[in-house]
DNA sequence: ATGACTGAGCATCTCAGA
């Protein structure tokens, strides 16, 4: 089973783009980011013909959040629990295929609004705490992809990349990330490649993608039966050199699933 | 000396991204 989360920066730019890596890789799940839209906006129909159906959190101009799947789903949330209910950013999209629950999301990025700001990113980052202990309670399989925005570690970006202070690394981000992970997740990419360089992003600015100084900010966390099956887990770095991409590539993790495992 | 980020939106600038 092949499941991928992918940040497009504005799907109405990207649509080809997506097309395209369906169409090579044919994953069995893509969890979009940042789309940019609301559902009525979003190309639905090219992806249909791609064999994929698509289900939608939208928000106009900012966040929103999709999945692509070529194999049965229902979509279970359309907002991270927990969170107030007058809550309206796009971020977050649960599903169930397979026996298994899975999990898009787009983390807040922390740096915008001042102090609220980087305090909603924290208060997200507990409410999304709290729902992986409550699957993990219910021993249901299950995995958390997305744009985190936070790098784990110092090794999680070139140096030179990230001002001091930034909502991406500061030490309260990492605490929780690292209380999420604690909770008995896997990074999927650090486990099989640990203190590899594998930037999951390259900023626009700076020449960031031709001196290779990326970030390690999309990440995939598995639940501790479907570590058990993870056998490949990689950013797509092709897809950062095409002609006006996403600053984000495509993360694929491949899990060895027997049929109605779970 | 060269080149300078991208996308959306009540838009020719501002906000957000990371």
């Amino acid at each position: 089973m092949k499941i991928a989360t992918w940040n497009v920066n504005s799907i109405r730019q990207r649509e080809s783009h997506v097309r395209d890596w369906l169409d090579r890789v044919r994953p069995d799940v893509l969890f979009l980011q940042e789309i940019k839209c609301e559902a009525p906006a979003f190309p639905v129909a090219t992806f249909e013909a791609a064999g994929y159906r698509a289900e939608i959190v939208g928000q106009k101009a900012y966040n929103g959040v999709a999945v692509l799947a070529c194999v049965p789903f229902t979509v279970t949330h359309r907002a991270l629990p927990g969170l107030p209910a007058d809550d309206s950013q796009a971020r977050y999209i649960e599903i169930q295929t397979a026996g298994l629950t899975l999990i898009g999301i787009y983390l807040p990025n922390g740096n915008s609004g001042a102090e609220a700001g980087y305090a909603y990113k924290l208060a997200w980052m507990d409410a999304l705490r709290a729902r992986a202990a409550e699957l993990l309670a219910a021993e249901t399989p299950f995995a958390i992809l997305g744009d985190y925005n936070v790098c784990p570690t110092d090794a999680d970006f070139a140096p030179g990349t990230l001002p001091a202070g930034d909502a991406l690394v500061r030490p309260e981000t990492r605490a929780r990330y690292r209380s999420l992970v604690w909770l008995g997740l896997t990074d999927a990419l650090g486990a099989l490649h640990p203190g590899e360089k594998r930037w999951t992003f390259w900023d626009y600015q700076a020449g960031a993608w031709p001196r290779d100084q990326g970030l390690r900010i999309d990440h995939a966390l598995l639940s501790p039966a479907l570590a058990e099956s993870l056998v490949a887990a990689t950013p797509d770095r092709d897809e950062r050199g095409r002609t006006q991409p996403s600053d984000h590539v495509p993360v694929l993790i491949e899990l060895a699933l027997e049929r109605d495992a779970f």
